[in-house]
DNA sequence: CCGAACGATGGGAGCGCTCCCATTCGCATT
DNA sequence: AATGCGAATGGGAGCGCTCCCATCGTTCGG
């Protein structure tokens, strides 16, 4: 194969030529080949072949208007981002799924506040046809930014905001958090638990939020001082099992928000010699492999399909992006089941 | 703030004609304004400002040949990936340098070997001005199709084949893996440990196989029991301790080539009620926060400065797209430094 | 056997920008 | 005040593609 030397790439004008037709009849084939005798189809495709050609990306959305390019928007002030792997994965779930549709990814991590700038100012260049936002704060600017820029975006994680009158509904692909939460507090019950702890997540989180809704569900009045709140990471996790023993040294059961906490906590208990699950025991949230199951004793968790929602995300934008074109209503928001995994702390 | 109709984005020839100059002159000051009056520059900004212009990318990339984006490929076929924050930090470390330099991150993610045909079209499409790419096994086709793409690309980690004649260098970050395992083992010894496993990782990585020599550098005759190997993740740094423990159930330290292993051999020991750091030192790689500081107890471990790695990465490219465009060398590899940091674990 | 009707093909404009080159301008010098 | 020169500016071509529309060739019904 042929060394590509930088600027001499084939032409459609190129291909053409060599094929014996006009520009306009490759461009034809190369889109499809609808409405092309086959004979010339077949002389247009060998003559894309022996030259290597590879459609000019930039000239094609300069006339079509569409980048055949997505925004994935990482904005999370916290650290927390990158030491959890539920972005990644859920970020592997849109790769596959955009790739399967030969959309390209551009990343854009948000890093501080000025940032939000740049970003604003790259979804409004037409760099992207849509894109996709995750972890929105209630005062998170990135929905105010799209929407100026006229970019369609579906959210990972139900926004705690709803869409203005006369606003386009929000679209989100989220998992049964409210669901889940309650079959991890029943389930405890059902272990004969009756002093079931709740350690929560920021209150600015909507999964947070619809997590201790369902722990509510169960617990109909549900007591304050088994309630400590968290910020999704080992260390407060471990921090809110302190202080969760101190004020209740009866608890005989904690469900955990995420898996992270879980494992602070588990720690905790582990120091101050409580056994797992015999005297306490420990139900989280997610099932991170990379945690779930390195937590000694192994923790029982409520399983989300992280990568699968990714994938739902991407899928989403795509068919809402064809809909535009086609003048059809966007598609509804998805809200993902999950399921309780067993292991050995619960 | 006006909401922008899709396909009506002001044009250069928009703001021309508002700061009443022509379109070479507007895209001038649009493009730094090298050469224009005083007064005209401050109407054309004025005109942009007004207008809300936003250069039309395609349009810039048709003509110019540069696309201001770098493609991030990872490829990695085994899950590991993304259960692991290495990536992930890396990834950030590139972003803040790409970002800084108003280059766009376009991720790919190769899910398995049919996928490198995906990746070697769009390389080859001229998409990208440049690649970054990480953790290269001996036979990966990726070097391969980035040079006959013409793509100039900088790697994460060092790779296990070398340029042939007449080649230009590979061009590589990586962290000073050796010198880490040295540091790590010598310090081991001045604890006064005297059997000193090891646990390292898939001979198939060369950071695997410094960190290696490292140990070899130090204990100069390797006692071949105290060896096992490892594939980076918890669970097989968990079956290479219960080897080793069977082998040698007098060591009294082990050094693992990364905390993943790190943590699954600490969970055996503890397992089995041998006390750590008293009976069994052990000493890590990568510092992980995530994982060092979470463990039981506290990893002692060798730090490498992932995410200014991937800084480098990208400065690195950045530097070399610049220096082919000025006809200069492009920069050399760089290796960054290690430093041991103490916790409770040895 | 001829004309209408339809499907296949080609010509050409134009997407928004940069950059070459010709032109014009401002200013210093004589 | 005339001349020259360099710097500032404008005109225009062209990057590679798609898509509109005119043209051409076919096929079918009458």
């Amino acid at each position: 194969m042929p060394e590509q030397h930088p600027g001499s790439r084939p032409t459609l004008e190129a291909v053409a030529a060599r094929a014996g037709v006009s520009r306009a009849t490759a461009s034809r084939v190369v889109n499809g080949g609808d409405g092309v005798r086959k004979p010339l189809v077949d002389k247009v495709r060998r003559a894309v072949e022996e030259l290597q050609y590879i459609p000019n990306h930039a000239a094609r959305t300069l006339v079509t208007r569409r980048t055949g390019a997505v925004a994935v928007v990482i904005a999370e002030p916290e650290i927390r981002i990158f030491s959890d792997p539920f972005f990644s994965q859920q970020l592997r779930g849109i790769s596959k799924e955009l790739a399967a549709h030969d959309t390209q990814l551009v990343l854009l991590i948000v890093e501080g506040p000025a940032d939000f700038d740049r970003i604003a100012r790259y979804l409004s260049g037409g760099h992207v046809d849509g894109a996709l936002a995750f972890s929105l704060h209630t005062d998170d600017p990135l929905p105010a930014i799209t929407r100026r820029a006229g970019v369609p975006t579906v959210y990972g994680g139900r926004p705690s905001w709803t869409a203005g009158p006369g606003e386009q509904a929000v679209q989100y692909v989220d998992a049964d958090n409210r669901g889940g939460a309650r079959a991890a507090v029943q389930y405890l019950r059902g272990l004969g638990r009756e002093r079931i702890a709740y350690i929560g997540g920021p209150p600015d989180q909507t999964s947070a939020m619809d997590r201790l809704d369902g722990y509510r569900d169960i617990l109909l009045e549900t007591d304050p001082t088994l309630v400590a709140e968290g910020a999704f990471t080992v260390e407060s996790g471990a921090r809110a099992m302190s202080e969760l023993l101190e004020r209740r040294p009866d608890l005989d059961a904690v469900f955990a928000a995420n898996d992270l906490m879980a494992s602070g906590a588990l720690r905790v208990l582990r120091e101050r010699g409580i056994a797992v699950p015999e005297q306490v025991a420990m139900v989280g949230f997610d099932d991170m492999d990379s945690v779930a199951e390195a937590t000694d004793p192994p923790l029982t968790t409520v399983r989300q399909d992280i990568e699968g929602m990714g994938r739902l995300m991407a899928r989403l934008l795509l068919r809402g992006l064809d809909r535009d074109r086609t003048g059809a209503d966007r598609p509804d928001s998805v809200i993902t089941p999950t399921t309780l995994v067993r292991r050995a702390s619960a």
